[in-house]
DNA sequence: AATAGCATTATGTTCCGATAAACGACAACA
DNA sequence: TGTTGTCGTTTATCGGAACATAATGCTATT
């Protein structure tokens, strides 16, 4: 059992429950392949592991059927192995956020600390560059870089938030799909009806996720989509972290639809208005809020 | 001669050449290590690499001391060495500039494809991916992400930037510090008085990056600044390929000094006015220009 | 007091070959 | 005809030792 077949496991678990699947319904590893973005090999895998917790069904010659779409939920069980790339690279952040971790580190300072390989070690920090939380020092060592560690960086965030997203739907060049956008309802109906008890804390900002980025992408300027994600995968770090009271996860929810509503209506400049009033809110809720 | 020293000595003449230093200035180790950030040991190598040029002259027990400001214009001659982690940087954009390089490509195709050993493909492919435009994939290779390369991709990048700018310097948390916007004055100055003939290309694209990612600066939203960053590193591989005409150049260069005009007499209003303008106006350049 | 020179230490690079596993294509099955 | 099963090829990981060099603290010079 290899971290990526694990890894595309736990994918195949998130898109099962966030899509609501059926039980009996035939997960084809071509389809998959769309989704997952690797080869079948490594997809065989991760449905070979499913099959053995009892999540799918193994049918020779035929595929993987899902069995129960309850037993999803306790296979959700995180890996808990403490020198995954995975674990290594949240007890980074971890500790950046503690402020444990100084400005300036050294690799070998870290791979002694994670007790990991130089060459792990390489793989964590390039997607953290990547996400643009650290940077090479030009000589030796990182640097880290901003991140939301504090009241006012989140407040900083939300407001460019603000700015970038309502732009985005107030854009001449936005073209309104309304496949996209029907694709976006349905999986905030999903969440209005029993998803916001059933979906883990790490789903439901996926869920949330996805529908800012999906309004992004339909803004037709890629590099507005490209800073919506950085600023997501920022806020990822943090969120994952808190726990949102249902009272605020239906609020969202609403919200979102409220948008669609005028999306569909065809109304962009009073969806921007929805959309600036919700990161608004969502930017005093978390300045007040005790959580750093 | 080793790759830092060699780029660290061309951003010491690049410092000397944008900041205008006379005869006979003194280099000194420790006022060199805040500017390019790495410790004294490479520094001393690279004002060495100078000296042996002719461009410093070196005092025993004093340090090294400008000798012929006008010598360091045939110093900022390229490296030319055809396997430095930035030649092969600037290859891969190119090559992908002119879709010579697939979507899709794997770290062997691209070691054999310029000769260079894993790790160092490594070291770029990671800063690359930390500018945001390649991504590794889960499983195996690399996938290319989107692109200054086109006309509409660049309408798209001018057009955020004017969003994001404009909104910077309307921020309430902007503040107006005299220091910094003295400082961009001064470099303003420089290309006015002379500048826009003697800098290279490449000169002047860093001097306007360093205006706008000054002003970023000042909003006061580290997020901004970054994303500003961000966009500006995309230019970059674009921009160093053509050259502007000097009317443009001038052009440019005033409308800086309005913006700072502006800012001076504490009207942000104006001056994001101005800004923005300034920026459409560049949008609009290139929408027209035959660039690709 | 500030700066350069120097030596020591810690950090990071490079080069293997051996091993693992993802990819892609074709065959077999429903 | 679409899907799973299988296999050879290609691609990337891992670990260790020898080697280069960036960082740093101390000393000498002005």
């Amino acid at each position: 059992m290899n971290e990526l077949h694990r890894s595309l496991a736990d994918r195949i678990i998130r898109h099962i429950r966030t899509s609501d699947m059926a039980e009996g319904a035939h997960l084809t590893e071509a389809g998959l392949q769309d989704i997952l973005g690797t080869s079948r090999q490594p997809i065989r895998s991760a449905l070979g592991i499913l099959a053995d917790q009892g999540i799918l069904q193994k049918v020779p010659n035929k595929g993987f059927f899902l069995c129960d779409p309850g037993l999803a939920q306790a296979g959700a069980a995180p890996p808990a192995d403490e020198t995954s790339d995975e674990a290594i690279y949240l007890k980074i952040a971890d500790e950046r956020l503690s402020k444990r971790l100084a400005d300036r580190v050294s690799e070998n300072d870290l791979m002694r600390r994670y007790g990991i390989s130089r060459l792990a070690l390489r793989r964590v920090l390039t997607r953290i560059s990547s996400e643009g939380w650290i940077e090479r020092n030009e000589g030796r060592g990182w640097t880290f870089a901003a991140l939301i560690d504090s009241v006012e960086a989140y407040r900083e965030c939300y407001e460019l938030r603000q700015v970038i997203e309502t732009h985005g739907l107030r854009s001449p060049a936005f073209r309104l799909d309304r496949n996209v956008l029907a694709d976006l309802r349905r999986r905030q109906t999903m969440v209005a009806e029993g998803g916001w008890q059933k979906l883990s804390q790490m789903e439901l900002f996926e869920t949330n996720s996805e529908f800012h980025e999906g309004l992004a992408e339909l803004s037709g300027n890629r590099f507005l989509l490209s800073s919506v994600q950085k600023l997501n995968q920022l806020r990822r770090l943090v969120e994952y972290r808190q726990t949102l009271n249902t009272d605020q996860v239906r609020g969202q929810n609403a919200e979102h639809m409220g948008i669609l509503d005028a999306l569909d209506a065809g109304d962009t400049g009073l969806a921007a208005d929805l959309m600036f009033a919700h990161l608004g809110k969502a930017k005093d809720r978390k300045a007040r809020a005790e959580m750093f």
